[in-house]
DNA sequence: AATGAATGAGTGTTCATTCAT
DNA sequence: AATGAATGAACACTCATTCAT
C-alpha cells in the first residue's frame, strides 16, 4: 500500500468522522483507528489535526464541484444542474451536511474560508454564465446566490431537495 | 437575583459561547464565567452540559420565530415576510449561525431535532396559510419548503440576504 | 488541609524529583503522586508545567540565600559565612544541585534567569559589604566573585567543600 | 564520506543541540538533521540515544583537557594555566556549560561519572605536580581542588571568568 | 548503509462532573 | 445556592526505537 492512498484512506476516514459525528466529534485516534493504523502513525502523514482537516476541507469541496455538462440548450443545462444538485443531496447527504459544517466553520477559520470561498467562486461564476443565457434580462448575480442558498439551505433537510429544487424550477421559468 | 434570570443569564452566555466559537467550543467554565458565577454553581441550574444546550436551543429558537404580522393583503404579508427575514439575518448573522448548528446537530441528536422540527413545523405552517391565499394554483408546500430552504441557505452567507430575498420575491411575483 | 500546604508539598515534590532526575527528569504525574493527589489537581493549583517551575525556583532561591549573621568582627563574619557555605552544601548537595541547574537553565529561560540573577545580586552586595571591612585594600568585587565561584563549582563535588573553603579562608588571610 | 566522520558530524551536531537547549532538548531527529542524515540512519551509528550521549561526554571532556604547557617556573606555568582557562571560558562558553550539565547528570548516571571522574583525575593530578612546585608548603591538593572549584564554579557565570582568575592569581601569591 | 513507515509508551493539558463544606 | 478542591477519562502530540525494503 503506497503512502498516497494512505493519506487517502486517512482523509476519508476523517471525513467520515464528521460527517458522522461533526467536527466537534473529529477524534485523531478513532480515524487513525479506522483507517487501520496506529494513532501515532497518523502523524507522520499529518503533522497535527488542522493538517489533517485541510486535507479534507479540500476533499468535500473537490467532491461537490464536478462541471455542469452542457445540454441542448440553456436552459436545459439549468435544468439539469438543479436535477443533479438535487439527486447529489438525496444520495450523499453527508457529503453535503460536511460542508455546511465547513460554512458555518469558515466564520471562524481563515484557512477554512479560504477554500470555501475559492470553491463557491467557481460555482458561483459557472451559474452565472449559463443563467446569462438561460433567462436574458434577468439579474444572474443575485439568481446565481438564490439558487446556491436553495442548495445550502435544502442540504440541511436533504428530503425535500427534489421537491424544492422542483418549485425552483418552477419559479425560474426555464422553458426552452 | 432570582434563580430565573439566573438560568437566563447562563443561557444567554452559552448562547454567546456557542455563536462565537460554535458548539466545539461550548465551555462550561467560560460560560459560568461570563454569567458571573462559579463553575460549580452553573450545575445547579443545569445539572449536566445536555440540560444547558438543551435550554440553549430552546432559546434560539424562541428568539427567531415570531409570528407573521397580518398586512393589508396576503401577497404583502408574504412580502413583508421575506423582508423581515432578510433584516433579521443581517442584523443578528449570530443567531442564524446557531440556528443552523442546531439544523446540523439535529442530524445526530434527537433531543435537538425534536425541538428544531417543531419551530419549524409552526413556521411552515403559517407559511403555507398565508401562501395559500397570495399564489392561489401554486404549490404551497413546496414553495413554503422552498422559502424555508432559501432562509436556511442565505443564513451562510448573511451579507447576500437582502439580494437573495429581493430576488426570490420578483420570481414568486407577489403583486396584490 | 489548607491549599497554601498542598501548593506546598506540590513544590516540594517538584524539587524532589528535579534534584533526583534534574529537569529533564521532572513528570508531573510523578509529581502529583509524591504529593498524594491526582495529576490533574496539580493544575488546579499550577496551571502549566512552566508555572510549578517557577514555584520550584523560587522555593530553592529562597531556601538558599539567609543572612550573613554578624559576629564579633567582620574577619569572623566572612569565616562564619564560608564555614555556613561548606556546612550546607555538604548537608543538602541536592539543592544545591538544583540551584546549578538553575544557573544553567538560566542561559536559555529569561524567567529563570531573572529570580536567579536577584537571589545573587543580594549575596554577591552583602559579601562586598563585609568583605569591604574584612580585608580593607582588596578588590572586593572581585573577591566577592572569587568566593560565589567557589561555592558554585565546589557545589558540584560536594565532598571537598570543607577542604576546599578552608583552603580560600587560609588565601584570603582573614585574622582578625 | 566515511564512517568515522559521519559518527563525528553526528556527535558534534549532539554536542550543539546540548549547548543550546541542555540535555532536556537533545533530540534525534534534530541532530540527525543537522548531520544532514535520516534519523533512521542516525542509530547505525549509535544503537541508543545513550550511546550518542556517551560519544559526545567523552568528546566534550577531551576538547577541553589538554596538557599544561611548561613555562620557565611552575609559578609562571600556574599562571599561564590559570590565564589559559579564563580565556577558554570566555571563548567558548558553551562547552563549559555542557561540562557543568555533565558534572550535574554524572550524580545521577554512573557512566557518565566514569568520565567525569578519569577527566578531572588526570587535571587534578597535574594541577597537584605544578603547584607542589610552585607553593611549597603549600596544601596542594586543597589548592588544587580550589582551583578546579573556581573553573567550575566561573564558568555559570563565564563573563566574570578573567576577574575571578586574576584575583585567584593574585590570592595564590605566584610570584617567581 | 540508508530510508520512510510504523509503533507504543508517555507528556502536558483540558474538561465535565462530583464531593465536601 | 454556592464554592473550591478533586477526579478521571480523554485529548493532541512527541519521541526513541524498530521494521521492511
Amino acid at each position: 500500500m503506497n503512502s498516497g492512498s494512505r493519506q487517502q484512506a486517512l482523509v476519508e476516514a476523517a471525513f467520515n468522522c464528521i460527517a458522522a459525528r461533526g467536527f466537534e466529534g473529529l477524534r485523531l485516534r478513532e480515524v487513525a483507528k479506522e483507517a487501520g493504523i496506529d494513532h501515532s502513525t497518523l502523524h507522520h502523514y499529518f503533522p497535527t489535526k488542522e493538517d489533517l482537516v485541510a486535507a479534507v476541507v479540500e476533499h468535500a469541496t473537490r467532491q461537490f464541484w464536478k462541471t455542469m455538462p452542457p445540454q441542448p440548450s440553456a436552459a436545459a443545462t439549468v435544468r439539469y444542474h438543479l436535477a443533479v444538485l438535487a439527486d447529489m443531496i438525496r444520495a450523499r447527504p453527508e457529503l453535503f451536511a460536511v460542508l455546511r459544517e465547513l460554512d458555518l466553520r469558515a466564520a471562524r477559520d481563515a484557512r477554512i474560508a479560504e477554500v470555501v470561498t475559492r470553491s463557491e467562486r467557481g460555482w458561483h461564476e459557472a451559474l452565472r454564465g449559463v443563467l446569462a443565457e438561460a433567462l436574458p434580462g434577468a439579474d444572474v448575480a443575485a439568481t446565481a446566490d438564490l439558487v446556491i442558498s436553495v442548495a445550502r439551505g435544502v442540504s440541511l433537510a436533504p428530503d425535500q431537495a427534489p421537491a424544492v429544487f422542483a418549485q425552483l424550477e418552477v419559479l425560474l421559468d426555464l422553458t426552452d
